[in-house]
DNA sequence: ACCTTAAAGCAAATACGTTGCTTCAAGTGC
DNA sequence: GCACTTGAAGCAACGTATTTGCTTTAAGGT
């Protein structure tokens, strides 16, 4: 984490980073991320600015870290029977999260606000995560498998980089295509 | 383009961005990005303040304009003989750049000032463009080639995911890995 | 040469970000 | 359980950045 919210687990601080979080969250839904400054978040979260200056830094990290919060996947991927399908199930859910606005502006201000690049770091590693375990699947099903670093090249990158260079006309059909280039089209 | 440099062409409003833009890259090298501010470049270009302002919006939207000036490519890219031996060479040295603390920190900026899209647009149509002179010089050859979209795909998207997400352990030889799983890796 | 009108300059008011110092309370040793 | 240590939060004052209304300049059109 940029800051380190490695606080004393429960307590004061604890409070003050639950408090932070929840109220970035209130004022997004409320008046819009652009409309987001550090002086109305610690007004809701009952904090002086100083608090969130010194704990994240700035905004923009402070964004990063709930960002990647909520990039976190929260259920492990659904088994469909089989790869293929589980990999096309789990691409194109993926794309619907991250393609939307939402997800397009948590996905950009985890990057951003991250100069270490450790932010970035865990989202990709969220994915790796996700599809690790259908991988394992697929191979307890004695299918053949490609290794992850391919899914990560073949599947989820194309799909982060239109999400993010070129946003305009992408729909789940593109992450089933994807998906198919790597499995073979064959079968189904 | 962000808040629009659709300027009067010439004179004065065309003077006023290109001596703001000097003043970036000047100051860039003098002080290093992150002590640049507004109020910094509008001294050392010879404006107020009120005017960037203005006309950018903010900072990160005024380097997002730089960054993609920056990205642009200068020279069409190398003939190598074949189409195998163009994009290999092509993507190592976009790999090389983009990979560069420098690079990395041009295409942070050009995403984030950038809240509808069309800088990271314009990186990736810069892309594109290279990749067609590539593949319209080997169907010139009568090779068999991909389509451009399969290129962003296989070899762009791949190198830029990993830029933005993974920056370790990149070198050239993932610029030509991913060039030989596209277009096979039989003959050289 | 004279209009029209974006865009730049100026200056005042507001808001943001930084910092030194003080106060609070979580975790530690007695 | 009590007091000690220490990291973190509060407070307040300062410097800088950002916003804004109004004025002035000069590019492009007639």
């Amino acid at each position: 984490m940029s800051r380190k919210p490695m606080v004393r687990p429960g307590g004061r601080s604890a409070r003050v980073q639950a408090s932070v979080h929840a109220a970035v969250h209130e004022l997004e839904a409320e008046v819009g991320r652009e409309a987001l400054t550090v002086p109305l978040v610690a007004t809701r979260a009952g904090v002086t600015p100083s608090t969130i200056y010194r704990r994240w830094g700035d905004l923009q990290e402070l964004l990063s870290d709930v960002a990647v919060e909520r990039l976190r996947p929260e259920t492990a991927p659904e088994d469909k029977g089989s790869l293929r399908s589980d990999l096309e199930a789990w691409a194109e859910q993926f794309l619907e999260e991250m393609a939307a606005p939402t997800g397009r502006a948590y996905i950009r201000d985890a990057l951003l606000g991250d100069p270490d690049g450790s932010n970035a770091g865990q989202c990709s590693a969220y994915a790796a995560e996700q599809i690790a375990v259908i991988l394992d699947r697929a191979v307890g099903r004695e299918e053949t498998t490609p290794d992850a670093e391919t899914v990560l090249d073949r599947v989820v990158a194309p799909m982060m980089y239109r999400i993010l260079f070129r946003p305009d006309g992408l729909d789940t059909a593109y992450a089933r295509q994807l998906v198919a280039g790597l499995v073979g089209s064959t079968d189904h």
